[in-house]
DNA sequence: CTAGGGTTAG
């Protein structure tokens, strides 16, 4: 058996230097070994798979895939979890769907690291139907679905804003003696957390603590957070000490938490000072670090300290995000410099960066500050995506120059979208109309903007009966999940969506809409 | 090979 152990200790090599990012050498390696006599086999080429996958990008991994397949040797299920992760990461769902179909094809089965994945990349890209029927599918192979599932479920719901469905689901797991993980605490609690609801927050931090858990930085960094946002500074910078005196600041999570929040507030000074202690502590500075640097550069209207950054940033070796841009962008916006705004936005889809929203909003919102609202118009209906900010800004402006009727027409068909534009757009529209005496308008405009707001999926199932079976960490289903038809009898059909008051605790709180934070 | 916290715009 020639070649068996040295090819384990190419596999080892590769991935430890795939581990470094240094695939350039990983590369050298396979090239060595194959001079050598050393054959890859599949686990070497999954490792360079993986790690292009996640440090290069989808492509990258695929022309690996192509490699491996010219070398005679077929791509197993982890291959393709490695590719349909990557895809996900990239956003990128038509090709996670291609390449399940292609898996499919090639008679390998997916296994459940597969199916979460394909339900995690459903959740993020907003599809929360066809990420259920992921979940369905689990169960329709003969899967089992294991905490992980439960956690990519529990995640995905209250990031598509069907937090009180998530809570459902955990009490679910709960009284049927699932054990659960820190991290679904952790989930759970930012759920609650982004929709303002920190007493629920609280009240699962002390779930979390009857359950044996010690909260870890992730969870103090999550409740600092809420507090910030809902302007409980002291509470907040307690926690951040506590985290300090609890060795919870290895990393610049919970400082860039507090500069971050200073800035929103206009507290430049102090944002300054956490930046120096940041710095003084001697954490590895990151990306994020320095995209809050360079924001609180823009806001003092140092934009040109901020793109000095830019030289600091490349020498540390770090990338630069679509944040680092779009705080740029909005910064020289707010310097009055659209035209250079205007050049770096184009600059940048020029070099093949995806469309930057965030970006398009802020320039759309510093041309019509700047009196060019005919120019922001035009941007506005080349853009391909928009959301609510694109449509506040705009219908904003046009009452700021008494164009109504654009204004209206902009507003109805954001709300026929399904955004939540804010009241305020609402108002001003009607206003307008109000005080330059067209009452109909204003009436016709009231009867179509009151619209409930909706519901949520209508889950046809409910996840039941999975025990705890004891001896491992892991959740073993005793049973299966049961469709409503089938078993009416033994579960409570649906899950309902109940609104913002607390369904735990019965406390009455309200719950807001994330694009409510940044009116407050 | 999958899941959780920080940075952007109205």
């Amino acid at each position: 058996m020639p070649g068996k152990l040295p090819t384990r200790l190419l596999n080892i090599c590769i991935s430890s230097f795939c581990k470094l990012h240094r695939l350039d050498k990983a590369e050298a390696v396979l090239i060595d070994g194959i001079r050598l006599g050393v054959l890859p086999n599949v686990v070497t080429y999954n490792t360079l798979v993986a790690a292009y996958c996640r440090f290069v990008g989808i492509d990258a991994g695929c022309s690996v895939v192509h490699r491996m397949q010219v070398a005679g040797i077929r791509p197993n299920v982890i291959t393709y979890n490695s590719l349909l992760a990557g895809a996900s990461r990239q956003g990128q769902a038509s090709v996670s769907l291609d390449l399940f179909e292609e898996m499919l094809k090639l008679g390998i089965s997916p296994n459940l690291w597969s199916y979460n994945t394909l339900m995690h990349c459903f959740f993020r890209l907003g599809k929360p139907d066809e990420a259920y029927r992921v979940f369905h599918d689990i169960i329709l192979s003969g899967l089992h679905p294991d905490p992980t599932s439960f956690n990519t479920l529990i995640n995905g719901l209250c990031k598509n804003g069907y937090v009180d469905n998530a809570l459902m689901l955990y009490k679910n797991l709960k009284r049927h003696q699932c054990q659960l993980e820190l991290v679904t605490y952790n989930i759970l609690i930012d759920g609650m957390c982004k929709v303002g609801r920190l007493k629920t927050a609280r009240w699962i931090l002390q779930e979390l603590g009857n359950s044996g858990y010690v909260p870890d930085a992730i969870t103090y960094t999550t409740i600092m957070k809420c507090c910030f946002r809902l302007r409980k500074f002291e509470e907040a910078l307690e926690i951040f000490s506590e985290m300090k005196s609890r060795g919870y600041t290895f990393d610049g999570f919970a400082y860039c938490t507090v500069m971050g929040a200073f800035v929103k507030i206009g507290e430049l000074k102090r944002a300054v000072d956490v930046a120096k202690a940041m710095l003084k502590s001697g954490i590895k500075l990151d990306i994020v670090f320095y995209n809050t640097l360079m924001n609180i550069y823009c806001k003092e209207g140092k934009v040109d300290a901020a793109f000095a950054l830019l030289n600091e940033i490349e020498e540390k070796g770090l990338e630069c995000n679509d944040y680092s841009h779009t705080i740029l962008i909005d910064g020289l916006c707010k310097a009055g410099n659209i035209a250079g705004a205007q050049r770096h936005l184009q600059y940048l889809c020029s070099s093949g960066c995806k469309s930057n929203l965030v970006a398009f909003n802020s320039l759309i919102n510093g041309m019509c500050k700047s009196g060019q609202v005919d120019y922001a118009v035009k941007i506005f209906k080349a853009m391909n995506m928009k959301d609510e900010f694109t449509y506040s800004s705009m219908v904003h402006n046009l009452c700021r120059k008494g164009r109504f009727r654009t204004a209206s027409r902009l507003l109805l068909s954001c709300i026929k979208k399904g955004m939540n534009i804010l009241k305020s757009s609402e108002r001003v529209v009607l206003q307008g109309f109000l005080n330059s005496g067209f009452r109909r308008e204003a009436r016709k405009l009231q009867s179509k903007i009151r619209v409930p707001v909706v519901s949520g999926i209508r889950v046809d199932s409910v996840i039941s009966c999975h025990r705890h079976q004891g001896q491992t960490k892991n959740f073993k289903p005793v049973f299966d999940v049961f469709t409503s038809e089938s078993s009416r009898s033994c579960v409570p059909a649906n899950w309902i969506v109940v609104d913002a008051n607390d369904i735990e605790t019965g406390e009455k709180e309200t719950s807001y809409t994330p694009s409510y934070w940044s009116a407050v």
